[in-house]
DNA sequence: AGCACGCCGACT
DNA sequence: GTCGGCGTGCTC
């Protein structure tokens, strides 16, 4: 017998099957890891085959040394979903399957966590009376029947400990313990349905693709919570995903307490350990219910009774380092594995999705009131040029003072939003223009305050600070615009007795640095949040009456065919926040351009309406969901070896432009926007076709690239930032 | 990815 | 004369 086998190596080369004979006697089967001979070192592979003969020259073929587990832990679904990734996607097989297993699982380190117990033997004799601490161990043990070892040792001193255990008076038991994250528990509340989220329930009930849409404060977590109570009932299993962002303590909690022992957590947070142990749970089939991020998704789970992607319009949910992927394709490949049931769920779902909607293809499921009740916050626009020209140049609007200073005054609270971390963007210099960039990479540097130091987002390579000008010399730099960090401080400076609290990347890097900062400002009243994205999701206080946005147009002005979608769902999550109970909150949006109609929409809470404008948008303008747009990069260290390659491949792909002369609507071939990063040139081609024959023409496009060529290739359907 | 094989420059 | 540079090609 003979087994088909990946290499685990990330290389383009081995990027296939290699034929390994089986020797008799070893149980080898489809899905697992292997030691296999490589030329001349050994390598661990993964079987992904087997069959009576092989067609590699037979006397080449070398054996397989050995099998890393006795049972396959890449899952028969999970083979089958490697190969459709590996087509569809075009991505690399060992790089697919590292997806499915714990990073701790390749480094040869599976650290189990072991808990050594001591018990006295049955039939064991006392230590001579000189041995006093061995004596008083004993007669520890005949207390309390058993102990850990390393509670006994920091008792009673590891010598005498070990010298009972090396006469056998004492004997070690040693169980496995698993690393369980932490999670706060919450009183357990039974709450009623209310009549749209029992029928909401109802009607997702059988094995397609639901689309709900659900306005902020609707409810939906307990739709699903319902929803995956009814599979648990089945003896199904259940994978919950939301973003990142979101997976904030309060929705943990939310679930445990609901589903308690089946629950398993991921998300990037975890230590590896904990990350391991959880993911064994899941394969061994102890976890019925996974809630975790957008790599949760292949989770070696199995007997899937519902997937559930919550908040599905999420940026995140789409990998943008390689492998590239979006989980919906993902989750997609798994429901019709499964027969199972998919939802997507979101207040402001994808442009994409809507459409998939609109046409039938996924089922449409509405729940367009609040579960209290309450009105949606009033979202009121703030011209800012206005403001500029009645002589206001600072970053509150007069408008939005007036707001803040009245909730203070009622003890409230308020959040503030602004779409940008760090103090501010860039320094520029004011004589010359000059902006400080990435010696690496091409970008602009973010300035951070705290360390005055200039950092590049991409690379993560910092730099000095500029005091003075190194084109011009001048000592007049200038901040860009407002960060996190600056609008704290102008706020210090108007409410200096008011707690004022950040919340952005910088400030919860730590572990559990959401939660302290989350809790620090649930108790202060009146109190300030100010924060980027992640303030924008699923934290209920009560007490928010205010939320205050910025710098609304910050998204809207990116060079991104997605930036008015994303512009509109920023705004509509944000605004959720304000008034989640009795009262009904207020939002001030400060804009630049206050007639742009996504504003318009916006405030009306008018997605229907937004979804119709923004769809014929692209229509008429060839862009997806209409159109498809794919990307090729390449990327290589030699700036003449990946500008000759692109363009090699270009000269190719026009001439697939010629067999389809009325599908393609755009291709051209550049310098990718980053020209350089981490010192490797990047060059780009750019196409767009219509959809009829989109598949057709893409598969052709990917047989244009040399598999021999030098620099690394990446393919991007849809791409969100063209970087 | 790594490692061998192979064909041209400056050194004990 | 040899040591060693890294280009090219192969690994079941």
């Amino acid at each position: 017998m003979f087994a088909k086998v990946i290499i685990d190596q990330d290389a383009k080369a081995l990027d296939r099957e290699f034929e390994y004979e089986i020797p008799d006697g070893l149980d080898v089967k489809e899905g697992m890891r292997v030691v296999v001979p490589f030329g001349n070192r050994s390598l661990q592979g993964f079987v992904v085959g087997i069959s009576e003969e092989c067609s590699f020259d037979k006397e080449k073929v070398k054996p397989i040394l050995r099998t890393i587990e006795d049972f396959a832990v890449i899952k028969k679904e999970m083979l089958q979903l490697m190969f459709y990734m590996a087509d569809k996607m075009h991505l690399k097989l060992a790089s697919i399957l590292r997806l499915f297993l714990p990073s701790e699982m390749r480094t040869d380190k599976i650290r189990e966590l072991i808990v050594k117990t001591c018990v006295l033997a049955e039939n064991f004799s006392m230590p001579s009376n000189r041995a006093k601490k061995q004596i008083e161990i004993v007669e520890y043990l005949k207390g309390c029947g058993s102990e850990k070892m390393s509670e006994l040792s920091n008792r009673f001193g590891y010598a005498s400990l070990s010298a009972l255990i090396k006469n056998g008076t004492i004997v070690v038991e040693e169980h496995h313990q698993n690393r369980t994250p932490e999670f706060d528990t919450l009183e357990k509340v039974e709450r009623k349905l209310t009549p749209l989220q029992q029928r909401a329930v109802d009607t997702i009930s059988e094995d397609k693709t639901y689309l709900l849409h659900g306005v902020t404060g609707s409810g939906k977590t307990e739709v699903y919570m319902n929803l995956i109570e009814k599979q648990l009932a089945k003896g199904k299993t259940a994978i919950m995903l939301v973003p990142e962002i979101s997976l904030t303590p309060q929705v943990l909690a939310n679930f445990k307490t609901r589903f308690g022992e089946q629950v398993a957590l991921i998300h990037s947070g975890l230590s590896a350990g904990e990350r391991f142990d959880e993911w064994k749970r899941i394969f061994f089939g102890e976890a019925k219910v996974i809630v975790g991020a957008r790599s949760a998704i292949f989770s070696p789970i199995e007997n899937v009774g519902i997937i559930i992607i919550d908040e599905e319009h999420e940026q995140s949910y789409v990998s943008e380092s390689n492998p590239r992927y979006d989980t919906h394709d993902i989750a997609e490949f798994r429901r019709k594995y499964n027969n199972c049931t998919l939802v997507l769920g979101s207040a402001t779902p994808s442009i994409d999705s809507y459409a998939k909607a609109i046409d039938g293809e996924y089922q449409l499921v509405e729940m367009p009131v609040r579960v209290n009740g309450m009105e949606m916050p009033k979202i009121v626009v703030v011209d800012m040029l206005m403001e500029m020209r009645q002589g206001n140049n600072k970053i509150f609007s007069i408008p939005l003072y007036y707001e803040l200073k009245n909730i203070i005054e009622n003890k409230k609270q308020a959040m503030i939003f602004i779409n940008r971390r760090g103090f501010s963007s860039f320094q520029r210099c004011r004589q010359c223009g000059y902006v400080a960039k990435c010696s690496d990479c091409d970008v602009s540097l973010v300035y951070h305050v705290y360390e005055n130091r200039l950092k590049c987002h991409y690379c993560g390579k910092r730099f000095k600070a500029l005091d003075v000008c190194p084109s011009c010399g001048s000592t007049d730099i200038k901040q860009g615009a407002v960060g996190t960090e600056r609008v704290v401080e102008e706020l210090k400076k108007l409410f200096p007795d008011v707690p004022i609290f950040r919340m952005d990347n910088d400030t919860t890097s730590r572990k559990n640095g959401h939660r302290a900062i989350l809790n620090q400002f649930r108790n202060a009243k009146p109190g300030i949040l100010v924060g980027t994205q992640m303030i924008a999701k699923g934290h209920d206080f009560e007490d928010v009456l205010l939320v205050g946005i910025v710098d609304a147009d910050q998204s809207l002005y990116q060079s991104d065919y997605r930036s008015i979608e994303r512009t509109f769902q920023l705004i509509t999550q944000v605004a959720g926040r304000a008034g989640r109970s009795s009262q009904q909150g207020r939002v001030i949006l400060q804009t630049y351009s206050p007639r742009h109609f996504v504003y318009r929409f916006a405030t009306n809470y008018d997605y229907k309406g937004f979804f119709k404008k923004e769809a014929n948008l692209r229509k008429v303008t060839n862009f997806p969901p209409y159109a498809r747009i794919l990307r090729v990069l390449f990327s290589h260290e030699d700036e003449k070896v990946v500008a000759q390659e692109c363009k090699l491949c270009f000269g190719k792909i026009k001439a697939i432009k010629e067999q389809y002369p009325d599908d393609f609507v755009y291709l051209d071939v550049m310098k990718a926007p980053l020209n350089k990063i981490k010192n490797k040139f990047r060059y780009q081609i750019l196409m767009r076709f219509k959809l009829e024959k989109a598949d057709e023409i893409e598969k052709k496009v990917f047989e244009t690239v040399d598999p021999k060529a030098k620099s690394s290739v990446f393919f991007e359907v849809n791409p969100n930032n063209l970087s």
